[in-house]
DNA sequence: ATGTAACCTGTAAACTTTTACAGGTTGACA
DNA sequence: TGTCAACCTGTAAAAGTTTACAGGTTACAT
């Protein structure tokens, strides 16, 4: 195993493409003492069917299983990593509620892993997951690979939903102007249009004016929507 | 130099108070080699003045200057944390666009200092600084510590904004519903009552019912507070 | 058995949002 | 000078939300 450096993880930047950009986890998940790496994204839009792209290096007879099984809907570590940032261990107790799930999987050799969640700034999730067959993880290991696990994940995780978010949410990238944002804010906090018109001293029309610029802007079908994704996506802060 | 463990850092689990936690943190910041640590919370809500809290053990003079000088108002560090997840170091070039801030912050011994920023799952953001008098920051210190802090920063982060949390916005604390949970995340998608009525089958009225609930828990003024509220604590995850 | 939480439903009036229509000013920049 | 983005304004009808009122069932735990 080299040294595992930051240096590495500075390469990832400015990466173009998705699959290229795994590829260049997944050596630094070797390097780092593990033969597999698994790497999941979360876009919580539309919120009543979020997208999730799963990216690994799993043997493929365990990725069609995973799939064919729908086993994304089971998996313990995909749902601790919706609700929580710390890291977890796989560990018979994780899969207590799921142990065909986690017999299969180690059936294909997928014994020791552990997986890291994270947040950006935009309210898109990652989960980066690093497991090998050999070896079970001592108490010296976690301690010395914990944090840096911690930040692999976060680096890679803003690549990866710079990369996609782009590609997938245009409109995350269209710029809001001063007013919308000021519209939008202060209907996040419940005011209506009049009151609005009142605080801003503007007219109630030209509220609804830059309430529904900013709803074609989001690619939003009413100010509901509109507020809740720019609120999100961190363009409220 | 004490050796840095993540067992120090597990200690900070459960603490019951900002102050005693904060006091813990600034331990661990002398251990990892800095004599000043800073702490900042920033709760967006409401998004229209969202709440700031600041911890730190800088000189006392100090702290007077910042508030005095209203300079959170202007300090980059802080802009920087609200908008990006990467850590910045203390430079001229970071504090361009305000060097009568940083000329005034070296002149009470200030002069090094780096800043990590990160979010947590309710989107409440944290960055902690650490800062020392003396010894620059070497490229070999970074690449030891850079991932430490990290770390450091999203356990503190976690600790504290469950603390925090828990005393100013009591309405994290509510449960809500199955049923509400279903009509916020429709209405978050931006679907009318009506439409929500067909999706689930149940009369509009009912659908009213519950955002109404909904909208009291979450200490909303209607639906459109209570769906972003709901929406950015991860209730709708 | 009694309570409790979650769920479900109806009506009506007052208010708010959405969507058309149609028009204007200002300041920056080439 | 012309174009552009950002800002501002009016009216009116249709649709949606909010807030009262008032009533109900079901499942589960003490």
């Amino acid at each position: 195993m080299k040294t595992w450096q930051e240096d590495q993880l500075n390469a990832l930047h400015g990466v173009k493409c998705e699959h290229k950009l795994f590829e260049m986890m997944v050596t630094l998940a070797r390097d780092f003492g593990f033969d597999y790496c698994a790497y999941v994204l979360h876009i919580p839009f539309p919120l009543t069917r979020p997208g999730v792209k799963i990216f690994n290096n799993y043997p493929v007879a365990w990725q069609t299983r995973y799939q064919v099984q729908n086993y994304l809907a089971v998996d313990p570590t995909v749902r601790h990593g919706l609700r929580s940032l710390l890291p977890v261990i796989w560990s018979d107790d994780l899969f207590l509620s799921s142990r065909e799930f986690w017999e299969d999987a180690r059936s294909f050799g997928l014994n020791v892993g552990l997986a890291q969640p994270c947040r950006d700034e935009n309210a898109i999730g990652g989960m980066l997951t690093l497991a090998r067959s050999g070896e079970p993880l001592s108490e010296a290991e976690l301690q010395d690979k914990g944090s840096k696990m911690a930040w692999f994940t976060q680096v890679a995780h803003l690549e990866m939903s710079r990369i996609l978010c782009a590609k997938t949410m245009p409109e995350t990238e269209v710029p809001l102007s001063t007013r919308e944002i000021d519209v939008l804010r202060w209907t996040a906090d419940g005011k209506t249009s009049s009151e609005i018109s009142d605080i801003l001293d503007i007219s109630v029309r030209t509220v609804n004016f830059h309430l529904g610029n900013a709803t074609v802007k989001l690619n939003a079908v009413n100010k509901t929507a509109a507020v809740v994704r720019a609120a999100l996506l961190g363009m409220l802060h």
